[in-house]
DNA sequence: ATTAGCACTCGAACTCTTGGAGTGCTAAAT
DNA sequence: ATTTAGCACTCCAAGAGTTCGAGTGCTAAT
């Protein structure tokens, strides 16, 4: 039974009279604020309505309500209506990022600092999934006996590099040989199709005794898989004891123990970025227990996409408290990834 | 005066009563644990006396006593026997670095974190100032038209590297006939003593128009220079929450605010470091008002050296509450400092 | 379907009380 | 000159009790 107008309208209001005041929010208050022309008794009938549907529940007995899961799900999926920012808004968020920044990672990070600083939350990045990337160039370059640079260009302009250990007694010229034999073979491969097996067969015809060269391109077969890892950011973890929601120590614990895991939160990042095709290509949303991660029940994930290429693409957002602006939020985040995009195509 | 032995003693035995229990401790309290063989009125004479020479302080009139940042700082320099740890904790320690890492970095990260979980403390790591440091290799190679990357191999065996932006009409052959000359010419040379002029002349005779080779020269310069910069890395915030001495939500959130600005934190460490030099080579201490970072009022900081080369050096440390097993987290930052030693050793 | 009225609930905030551990001081003992 | 016993005093922490107000659900009337 799909919610009747007002029943709407009373959940709208009680998730945005909750979220700016942090009390759970009764019938009288909902009246007070909100120009419902009927009588508080009334909007009690229709919260008790919605409590008996999941969207709304009450701490205990003779407090008000406060939106469940279901409640803030329901709100951002059909209830609210996500605003531009205002000009002064899209302004502090420009002058925050810097443009003069010329490696991309370090703008990604830039744009993921400002996220936090404007949302007030914990922001994080994910390096862009690079398995569809190619290689432009590969070259192993001697440091010092027994130890190499490996060196890759991809096709997203990204470089990634190294250092290996290899047999003391391997030369320069050795070393050339391989390197060009393995780039000669492998440009232009996708990452995820280079096995150790293609990297193996690049150097067939060598003639450099067979152990030696095993071990070589092991090592810079383990770096071509090292540059395909997950990488993720985190920003302004302590910004979470600002917020009421989190001023109680066992929380706040929680919550930070949590995500000083940062593989965890990476791999479960990457899970959801999976998971759901954002159907505009926007964001994403996880509300409270829909995060699997422990001590996350009362926070909210929101993610965006960012892309270094039309076919490579890495995430950026928010872990806020449940209870947030996610009209607001969502346009912060949505318009700080605008700008990064931007500011990425500008690099190439 | 210099304090007579009982006084001593008793100072010591407050210090290590309240860090274990956390609790201000009373006379009585002190004879019920040690073998004072004198009555509690006594040793309330002592501590009034110890008080009045500051070394102790009472929060409130009808409590016990707590050693005051003095009272530590005496604990430190002339109480306190710093003991070995057993082969148990030594073990524990040992199992936790991990042996198979192969680049001085991680090496160092992993350290860091062994640091912060066997004291359960936030501990921290400086990379090494390498201004002492000499080049041993430095190539500019072409990414992509527009684009370079300044690879720099120094003595430490540490290798950096920087993406840099020239002109898009740049050749190949230019960048190589740049790259080797400045090359020939700054090998051997330590960081500090390149300067833009020094970079400028090392590319005097070269046939290439000198707009173009002066912003090339820059970024090569700005790269080399970058690569002397403090990096500072911070692991196990979190765990500050589980202390009692930061359980109230205040104290903790102005402690992780500051240590969130890691270039600040940074920037102190270094100015320590510098401070003293370490006698015996092993540790530096800072505690509570000493330190003049907002928020870190009731800390300490220790940090001791570890080696890259003879003349290359970093910090490693830890901040945690003043009220520490001073003598037991001293020796757990020493072994572990040890064995980072150790095995930076075994990689060359 | 809506509303007024009413009895009931429950936590937050306050006050009050009590108990214990601690102190400093004084006067006697060593 | 130290050391000690004794005592009056202090003050916090913890628990118990009280009050207050915002909320609720239900019923009966509109």
């Amino acid at each position: 039974m799909p919610l009747d107008e007002r029943k709407k309208q009373v959940l709208h209001a009680i998730v945005d009279d909750y979220v700016s005041t942090n009390d759970p929010v009764g019938s009288k208050a909902l009246i007070e604020r909100h120009n419902f022309n009927v009588s508080s008794a009334t909007l009690r009938n229709d919260m008790a309505e919605l409590e008996k549907l999941g969207y709304i529940e009450k701490p205990h007995t003779s407090a008000g309500r406060i939106p469940s899961d279901r409640g803030y799900r329901e709100y951002v999926d059909s209830l609210m209506t996500v605003e531009r920012l205002t000009d002064e808004e899209q302004e502090e968020i420009k002058s925050r990022i810097d443009t003069s920044i010329d490696e991309v990672t370090d703008l990604i990070k830039n744009a993921t600092q400002t996220l936090s600083e404007t949302t007030g939350f914990v922001s994080l990045s994910m390096s862009p999934r690079l398995r569809k990337s190619f290689l432009t160039q590969l070259k192993i370059l001697m440091i010092e006996p027994g130890k190499a640079l490996v060196l890759m260009v991809l096709s997203a302009g990204v470089v990634k590099d190294k250092i290996v250990r290899i047999p003391s007694y391997v030369t320069d010229e050795q070393i050339i040989k391989i390197s060009s034999s393995i780039e000669k073979h492998l440009t232009g491969k996708p990452l995820d199709e280079i096995t150790l097996i293609t990297v193996e067969s690049s150097v067939d015809n060598i003639e450099i005794p067979q152990p030696l060269l095993k071990q070589v391109i092991y090592e810079a077969y383990s770096a071509i898989k090292q540059a395909d890892e997950l990488n993720i950011y985190l920003e302004g973890e302590h910004r979470m004891l600002e917020l009421p929601d989190f001023s109680t120590m066992g929380r706040a614990r929680e919550l930070l123990g949590t995500l000083s895991d940062s593989s965890m939160v990476a791999g479960y990042v990457n899970e959801i970025a999976g998971d759901d095709t954002p159907n505009d290509g926007s964001y994403m949303i996880r509300i409270g227990q829909e995060i699997t991660l422990n001590g996350l029940e009362d926070c909210s994930f929101i993610t965006a996409t960012y892309n270094l290429t039309d076919s490579i693409s890495g995430n950026i957002g928010i872990i806020g408290p449940k209870r947030m602006e996610y009209s607001k939020v969502i346009s912060q985040i949505d318009f700080v990834t605008t700008t990064l995009n931007e500011n990425i195509k500008k690099l190439n």
